[in-house]
DNA sequence: TAGCGCAACTGGCTCAAGCCAGCTGTTGAC
DNA sequence: GTCAACAGCTGGCTTGAGCCAGTTGCGCTA
């Protein structure tokens, strides 16, 4: 074991103490690392090789460098989870269809949700594959954003086909940027018969890091879900994007059918 | 727009140019990138700049590294899905429970699946939670993996206390690294209730990355899950691992109960 | 012909130095 | 008392050099 760690190039050593450190909690969160001019001169290497250390633990999301400040631990934690309510019919008749709840979870955060905008447009490869749609057909785009504390934490862009939205009342724009969109759904007549889901997980865009301020080296969780009616067709698309270390997925739902 | 492309440090603007390329499909997914010194000569910068555009790369998961060959292009689309089998009472009883498939979606993989230990140890902290369990209580470990290719692609470490698993035809370790664990549960008289899920995104642990032999730099998905029995209590709790590069997880249920 | 060994490539990692840019607390002028 | 300027910290990024360690293919030898 040992000689296993003196093999090691010395920047994973480094990375390795200072992780050792945080998992010991000599370090917690929201703590400041020895800077890098701190650690080379510590360990007697160039400070390159402390840079290239800090930048491991924060490949790592152990921590997260502000310029001109330092590096700070972070351990990541679920601040927030979105969640599915169980699909039991007396919870729909009480309250109706809400698939998603979100539950903030650290005392003090203040939850709110903002539509930034509804447009008309092409759906992207994706969302028209799952749509079921010919090449041209347009959708309705319905981006939500959804904060803690005005931090942003998650993105959901939703798709509905022109035609399901036409000449309803939820063709009015104004209409379908509040609420929740699936109430609206069952307003509308449209019961979601059965939901398909899709979780995947990334590293984050460009656009994704700065929209969603989030460290780079985080990944993001990336849920697309797909709404279908009682013919199994499809009339709804979301993508929801959400930081992987602020979010949990928390799924519980009854086997009996 | 230019204007900003210029004020960007040049391992960026390289980064971003190669980026590009791989967009417009000017390299494709195998395709060898330009070497560090390569790329280097070209623009005219240091190695170190041009490994370090590469490194951007890599770390957005476009590109992976070989010792000694180069760095290639990799594109992430799903090898493999993990899913749900639709709880209809019909699909139970016809072929037993089964809550997972596994799906190979290349042409050519082939799949298989590895019992590697049965142990008996103390189990997680996160894990004993679940399982609602007292300090000192043992569990029944079962690591299981599973390959596309003889290519690692997935772990799945399972739990049950060893008070379920006592007295029962699944005592024996041959019996429970043997098949689906979930069949045995039915086999031996343990309905599964309700399940409840938590996915989650995060780094690997370096453990991981060798485990799985997978690039630094491309996130796991994390998914806990819990089988709890007719009166809510939990029995079984398995944490499975899988490269979020090479796995989607597909969930396809009913809303109706 | 089979196989060994070497040369020429690849990335991995480090060094020591330097300049730039952001943050923060101190100091001093008004 | 206010506020601007500055010094001294922080990380961000680059340079150009060097050595090590995998990989591969070529050519020579047995």
């Amino acid at each position: 074991m040992n000689d296993q760690q003196e093999r090691q190039p010395p920047s994973r050593r480094i990375a390795e103490e200072l992780r050792a450190a945080i998992m010991r909690g000599d370090l917690g969160d929201g703590d400041q690392l020895p800077s890098e001019r701190d650690l080379a001169a510590r360990y007697a290497t160039a400070r390159n090789t402390a840079r290239e250390a800090l930048g491991i633990l924060q490949a790592e999301g152990l921590a997260q460098a502000q310029h001109g400040r330092g590096v700070f631990v972070r351990l990541r934690r679920p601040l927030m989870r979105m969640g599915r309510d169980r699909y039991s019919r007396r919870a729909r008749n009480e309250t109706g269809l809400s698939p998603f709840r979100i539950e903030v979870e650290r005392q003090g955060r203040t939850p709110h949700t903002e539509c930034r905008s509804v447009t008309t447009v092409q759906p992207p490869a994706e969302v028209a594959q799952r749509l079921g749609l010919d090449a041209g057909q347009e959708v309705v785009r319905r981006e939500n954003w959804y904060f803690a504390d005005d931090e942003p934490m998650q993105v959901g862009v939703t798709y509905i086909p022109t035609a399901v939205v036409e000449g309803s009342p939820l063709a009015s724009a104004k209409k379908l940027g509040r609420g929740s969109i699936y109430q609206r759904f069952e307003d509308l007549g449209y019961p979601i018969a059965r939901i398909r889901e899709e979780v995947s997980a990334r590293m984050p865009t460009p656009d994704e890091v700065k929209g969603l301020s989030m460290p780079p080296g985080v990944p993001v969780i990336e849920l697309l879900h797909t709404s279908l009616d009682g013919d199994g067709r499809a009339f709804e698309v979301t993508r929801f994007v959400m930081r992987a270390d602020v979010n949990g997925l928390d799924y519980n739902m009854p086997v009996e059918d």
